[in-house]
This record gives structure tokens, C-alpha cells and sequence, in this order.
DNA sequence: TTCTGCCCTTGGCA
DNA sequence: ATGCCAAGGGCAG
């Protein structure tokens, strides 16, 4: 067996690696003896961050992955995954202007928002209704398995994302019997809408964010929330800001305190619809990163 | 038009 | 044990 090269790739800004992979954003990454294993865009990887030489280059990741592919194209793929194009220093500077947030980036500097294969990323925030974490790894994984392609790297064998036809084919009952509940139709009807082009997710990327907003909300299954998740972590609206328990907690917390905390004798807190336009003001064109931190201090801390 | 309450699957937890 | 809750959304009223 040839045996499979690590390459590397050095970063120069701030990555928290362990953090971004485990925050939730993604469903497919498992840590085994410091290692990261997860597939992305069809290719099984084993990646690690470790100290880069120099302090231009204070990070380094150290990968390899099935299948064999063209010299580059992981560090690309890499690359767009973990936003490193993204100027961090610079969103930091904007959504700091925010005590809060502040205090979350100064925790948990280097924690980065992913940006995700669109498909897989919508079909992963419609299982994530009413459930949790590793409900929601379980579900993904279980149509990876059903309906994905294996692959294998070091023993460890990891299933494709099925593609949208693929997923097509799946009736609501088979769905049902990878414990998706009530969400089975959903992910079908999702399956169906993609694979028969009457949706084209990645046209989505260059579409304004209200109207691409109100095009995955056509779906059944995907409302405000869920909309906002695969706006955000798949298609470059950093604008967007996703609303979910956590964050809906924060807001009223800290942002929203007379409302719900004297026994109900107070003001209502403001509907999610307020509080969204509110939060996109306030936070600013980069608000889905200030979201991801209050989310992730958010949860980390209760 | 907008808001409210209830339901939907499953499973972990107290 | 029995109820509550978990990255919500659909629906009726």
C-alpha cells in the first residue's frame, strides 16, 4: 500500500483549529489522538494544527486525506473551509466594538466561522431542528453511511455526503428509519427540490441576502433560523444571524434585560424578527460572526 | 398581517 | 419514573 504523504500548510493569523471544527457548525468531525477526522467536499482528511516556525508563520496544519487528488488543491479546499481568506483582524476590530462579543473573542480568539459545501449544510440545519449536537452527528452520519461513498485512510473508514440525487431517492420512511422524525420529509423534499434543479444553492452565493433568504425558506422545514444557518456558514452572508436558543437567551440577557426577568411583569422580550434587525444594526456587516461567538460563549459557559 | 399556543420524533437527563 | 428540554417550523385560531 502507497503509503500517503502529510502536507502542510502555514497560517498566519489567528486559528483555533479544535474550537472551530467542535463549535457546532460542522457534523462530521471527530478527534482521535490529536488528530481531526472529517471529510469535506468528498475527501476523508486527518488534519492537526501545530506551532509554525517563526512569528510570521505561527501556525502550521499538518493534513493528509483520500482520495489522491492534484498537488494544491487540499490547501485550497483547507483554505476556503476554515475562511482563512477571510481578514479576521479586521471583522475582529468591527464586532469588538460590542463589550460583549469583546469578552467572547478575547476568549476564544481563533475560533473561526467554516464555510461549508451548501448542500450539506442545509440538509444538516434541517435535521438540527428541536434536536442537539450529537443527535444531530448521529442523523448525519447515519446518511452518510446509508447513502454516501466509503472511504478509508489509516483503517479509519468515513462515508461521503450522499449527492442531492442521490438523497433524492430516498423515500420519507427510509429517512424515518435513521431516526430523523419528523424531519424526514423535509430532507426529502430538500433532496427533491436540489437534485431537480428548482433550487440551485450555489446561485444562492451572489444572490442579495434578503432575496436568497426568502428562497431557502421556500422549503419546507427551513424557516428564519435554519435559513440564516446555511446563509451564514455556507453561502457568505456574514450579515446573516441565526437566532437559536443560545443566542436568544444572550440577546434577552444582555441586550434586552427589562424584558422576561421580572416575573413577567415587565415589557415582552421583542420577537426574533426585532431582535435580528436589531442585531444586524447593531453588530454590524460581519453580525453572523459576532452571533457565532455569543453562541459559542454562550453555551460553553452554561 | 402578526402573534400565540400547540404539535411534531427522538433521546438524554434529572 | 415522568417530565423537561434539545441549533425550530408548521399550523390553526
Amino acid at each position: 500500500m502507497r503509503a500517503i504523504l502529510t502536507s502542510h500548510l502555514t497560517v498566519s493569523q489567528p486559528l483555533d483549529l479544535a474550537a472551530s471544527l467542535h463549535s457546532g457548525q460542522a457534523h462530521r468531525w471527530e478527534a482521535v489522538e490529536g488528530w481531526h477526522w472529517g471529510v469535506i467536499s468528498g475527501n476523508l482528511i486527518k488534519i492537526r494544527q501545530a506551532q509554525g516556525d517563526s512569528p510570521d508563520h505561527p501556525y502550521v496544519l499538518a493534513f493528509s486525506s483520500v482520495p489522491k487528488v492534484e498537488p494544491g488543491y487540499l490547501e485550497s479546499l483547507l483554505w476556503s473551509y476554515l475562511r482563512l481568506d477571510d481578514d479576521i483582524e479586521s471583522i475582529y476590530r468591527e464586532i469588538t466594538r460590542d463589550p460583549r462579543v469583546a469578552v467572547m473573542v478575547e476568549r476564544y480568539r481563533g475560533l473561526r466561522l467554516l464555510r461549508i459545501e451548501p448542500w450539506e449544510c442545509l440538509i444538516s440545519f434541517i435535521c438540527s431542528a428541536n434536536s442537539n449536537l450529537p443527535r444531530i452527528h448521529a442523523n448525519i452520519a447515519a446518511i452518510s453511511e446509508k447513502f454516501g461513498q466509503p472511504l478509508a485512510l489509516e483503517g479509519h473508514v468515513r462515508y461521503t455526503f450522499p449527492s442531492p440525487e442521490r438523497l433524492a431517492e430516498a423515500t420519507e420512511t427510509d429517512l424515518r428509519v435513521l431516526r430523523l422524525g419528523f424531519r424526514a420529509p423535509y430532507v426529502a423534499q430538500a433532496a427533491q427540490a436540489v437534485a431537480e434543479r428548482k433550487l440551485d444553492l450555489e446561485a444562492l452565493r451572489h444572490t442579495p441576502y434578503q432575496e436568497a433568504k426568502a428562497r431557502l425558506m421556500e422549503l419546507p422545514g427551513v424557516g428564519p433560523k435554519i435559513a440564516d444557518c446555511v446563509l451564514l456558514h455556507s453561502l457568505d452572508k456574514l450579515e446573516a444571524f441565526p437566532i437559536d436558543v443560545w443566542v436568544r437567551r444572550a440577546l434577552r440577557e444582555w441586550y434586552f434585560p427589562s424584558a422576561d426577568s421580572d416575573g413577567g411583569q415587565g415589557p415582552k422580550p421583542p420577537p426574533d424578527r426585532a431582535m435580528l434587525e436589531w442585531a444586524q444594526k447593531h453588530f454590524g456587516p460581519y453580525a453572523g460572526y459576532a452571533e457565532l461567538y455569543l453562541f459559542h460563549g454562550r453555551r460553553l459557559s452554561r
